[in-house]
DNA sequence: CTGAAAGCGCTAACAT
DNA sequence: ATGTTAGCGCTTTCAG
């Protein structure tokens, strides 16, 4: 009474398993009738082939690992999504999992996934540096790296123009006669941080204003560090009259405080956030956000990935960089 | 230059590979020297033990199926990161699968999930009969149902008050004073979707309110849905003066609805939803709902489903019903 | 305390 | 067109 296995449904067929086999894997050269006899068997054994098994002659598993620092964020839910579609259809599967932004945790998750022999890994590391990554070099193992770049490893690379929206959210406000823009970063050492305070020091200097320290915060991407930082900027003798949030979860924060303070979205302070979130439309106004092809990103991400499975392509290594965009809506007014 | 097994670890240490297999697993009876050994050549050799080719021998996988019927519906990646995280204590690793509501991707799905010899299987299904289900169950593998029942197969199961929900909701509007109480069903063909419904009109009949047919409209838990019923509700000669949702989803549509409608939430008409969701706090006045541990629900789910697994506990099975927990806030006011 | 050897279920030559 | 057989890397008796 155990599972089917190939053998059972050799015998019930009267072949050999090598047969069995052939007919599983749609390989051709089988008698009509045989294979329909096979077919039979398998279906009144209700035989179902072992992927363990196959993986172990093969040396593949199908499977891809991935690696997000923040299940959180809704940025990659939407991201990894993108990424299971593409996989599914090619007969892929993910073990997906989740750091917190921890490396130590990082690095955990990454020996389990190269003890189930994923065939590839896509990620978003917690750590930039990316010594923790080692192991899995010397597996040769494919790696796509998404919205954080690797340091230490040319690995592809898919990436969202960080300096470019920051670029345009900045113009923006600037373009509107505000001066006195204020930035709430996310954490410097990582590229989406940097890159993000580059794109917005970048505009103001092409307007010639000046970067005034007191409006140049930095949070670590998290809701509460917004909610923190826009009470910080209200006690300023001299208030920002716009705010540039850095990512999704620190713009919810800011709304909080808004909400809190009193300070009137759009009216006494003009806003725009990096990345859309789902409450954009529902304060009053809407939200003005760039935004990025989340899904997009995952399914070039993929996409990268498969090439290097399965043409085991060693070319030389790609960065991938995809346009935010600017979406207009009404938390900015004329100053 | 291929990956290293237990072979080379055992030339390098000089023993054989069954003394290898005995540290790495921690079984002991190995002399102090030959494990020091043995341990040093692991690191030399960066040797990670490969797991396919310990399920093959061990008939098992350390591994669990997660199957859910919408990954954009934020309760259930709550749900799943409760799971995740006990599962991980466990030292299980999860495969996620999303069927997004379709019967027939959760029979591809639960396929696959028979070749990878998934350990057991936690699922929310896309169709509560439970036909497809016959698979898992031939091959003897645990499974618990989440959120929905299975009609066809006693397995565990976890759910939540779901009319208990639903009837402190409208009791809370009754008690507020209002008789034109509306209901945005869910479909009632799903367990959830009907008993929300059964919970609402129990809470009319004890008050003694007449259920009008007009007032009971049945969406599909999608969010456009949610507008669309408003809106049809907002058409009415005799508008409805209260409005119950029945889940996040549908919620999010409503407020788009009102947003809209210009029909104003709290005062012209008083709100109330099923499931605690992220714009609640956003939407001014802010929405009182009927809130769910999500997490809990995940968390009860694997630990349920691990005693299965290793206890190879073949006892009746059980249900576990969680309750749901009102949260006044301001989106119902009295009449 | 350690080793030899028999599989786990399947694929992929190589024969026939 | 089909069968035989040698592994894949590991765990687990069974012997020493």
């Amino acid at each position: 009474m155990h599972k089917p296995t190939i053998e059972d449904v050799a015998k019930r067929a009267n072949v050999s398993i090598a047969t069995v086999s052939r007919v599983i894997n749609r390989q051709g050269g089988v008698r009509q009738k045989t294979e329909a006899r096979i077919l039979a068997a398998i279906e009144e054994l209700n035989y179902i082939p072992n992927a363990v098994a196959r993986s172990m002659v093969k040396k593949t598993t199908n499977t891809i690992g991935i690696i997000i620092p923040d299940v959180n964020n809704p940025f990659f839910p939407t991201v990894v999504s993108g990424i299971e579609q593409k996989a599914r259809e090619k007969g892929y599967f993910t073990f997906l999992c989740n750091t917190n932004e921890s490396a130590d945790t990082e690095r955990e998750l990454l020996t389990i996934l190269l003890e189930r022999s994923v065939d590839g890994l896509i990620i978003t590391t917690a750590d930039e540096a990316g010594d923790q990554l080692q192991t899995v070099m010397d597996a040769k193992i494919p790696v796509v790296a998404v919205d954080r770049a690797i340091k230490k490893f040319e690995v592809d690379t898919v990436l969202v123009g960080n300096v470019d929206g920051a670029y345009q959210a900045t113009r923006h406000l600037i373009l509107q006669g505000h001066k006195r823009i204020a930035i709430i970063c996310g954490p410097q050492n990582t590229t989406p941080g940097y890159e993000r305070f580059v794109g917005y020091k970048r505009a103001l200097d092409d307007y010639g204003i000046p970067v005034v320290q007191e409006y140049v915060l930095e949070g670590d991407f998290k809701e509460e560090s917004g909610r923190r930082l826009t009470k910080q900027l209200y006690q300023l003798p001299e208030r920002p009259t716009a705010i540039f949030s850095s990512n999704n979860l620190m713009t919810v924060g800011c709304m909080k405080a808004l909400y809190e303070l009193d300070w009137k979205l759009g009216e006494e302070v003009s806003f725009i956030g990096f990345d859309d979130v789902d409450i954009a439309t529902f304060v009053n106004p809407p939200l003005t956000v760039v935004s990025r092809p989340m899904r997009k990103l995952g399914e070039v991400a993929f996409e990268m990935l498969y090439e290097r499975m399965t043409e085991g392509w060693d070319g030389a290594k790609r960065h991938y960089v995809l346009s935010p965009e600017l979406k207009i809506r009404q938390s900015c007014r004329l100053k």
